[in-house]
DNA sequence: ATGTCCTCTCTTAGAGGA
């Protein structure tokens, strides 16, 4: 089972770029953000067209999460993260398929730092280990999935120097990333390849992708018990080099059938 | 500071966000 993440950066804008990497690389499972498109603009249809069930949380203009299945099951368990009644963005959608709990999230960019908008991240960071502590206590397979907007580590990032006080790479926002994982989640690309330069955003400014300065910010993390079934992930870099491309690639993980 | 590209509007140019 192929399970893929990628944030379109626009669902309407990107939908022939969406519809045709969908068609090549054949994910059962995708979890998308950045839809920038409220509810009723979802191209439902058309994903329908191309084999995809849909749910979704959408917001005019900016954030929005949806979660796609290919031949299954797709049951919404709930939208937005707990914890902050006030806050209007649109940015976590969970599910369950084939028992598998689907949590797809856009962590809040958090720039400029220091500032409201940083302070919003770190909030936003808490409330999704107090989720994922719960999640993790269900013992059941999870898999957290979409753009945390964090650099783990220096090997992450091109020019490590020149993001220090940038909102993805602050001190604080990885010291939240690896608290995130001594929950007992997996980060799934880094298990496979502990060493490799691996990224998953390229800036549309200066050339960044032809130059590869780019960012590994999208992520997959997995529970213990859905761990021992990763066999496969990768990144779709060709994607960024396509016309009207979205500024992430699809990042995509492959599990162990369970039969 | 800038670069680029998305979306929306007091819309065809500019603002806000990333």
């Amino acid at each position: 089972m192929k399970i893929a993440t990628y944030n379109v950066n626009g669902i309407n804008g990107r939908l022939p770029v969406l519809l045709r990497w969908l068609e090549e690389a054949l994910p059962d499972i995708v979890c998308l953000q950045e839809l920038k498109a409220p509810d009723e603009k979802f191209p439902e249809q058309a994903l329908k067209d191309a084999g995809y069930h849909a749910i979704w949380n959408g917001q005019k203009s900016w954030n929005g999460v949806a979660i796609l299945a290919r031949n299954k099951n797709l049951q919404l368990i709930g939208k937005g993260l707990p914890g902050e009644e006030k806050d209007v963005q649109s940015r976590y959608i969970e599910a369950a398929v084939d028992g598998i709990i689907i949590c797809c999230l856009y962590m809040p960019n958090g720039n400029p730092y220091p500032g409201p908008k940083f302070d919003y991240k770190l909030r936003w960071f808490e409330r999704l280990a107090k989720h994922a502590q719960e999640l993790m206590d269900t013992g059941l397979p999870v898999i957290l999935a979409g753009d945390f907007n964090v650099m783990p580590t220096e090997l992450d990032v091109y020019k490590p120097e020149r993001w220090l006080n940038d909102a993805l790479f602050r001190t604080e926002v990885r010291v939240a990333y690896q608290n995130l994982l001594n929950q007992g989640w997996t980060d799934a690309i880094r298990k496979l390849y502990p060493e490799d330069v691996i990224y998953t955003f390229w800036d549309y400014f200066r050339n960044a992708y032809q130059r590869n300065a780019g960012l590994r910010i999208d992520h997959f993390l997995l529970s213990p018990k859905i761990k021992g079934k990763l066999i496969n992930a990768g990144v779709d870099t060709g994607v960024r080099g396509w016309e009207k491309s979205s500024d992430h690639a699809p990042v995509w993980i492959e599990l162990k059938h369970k039969k």
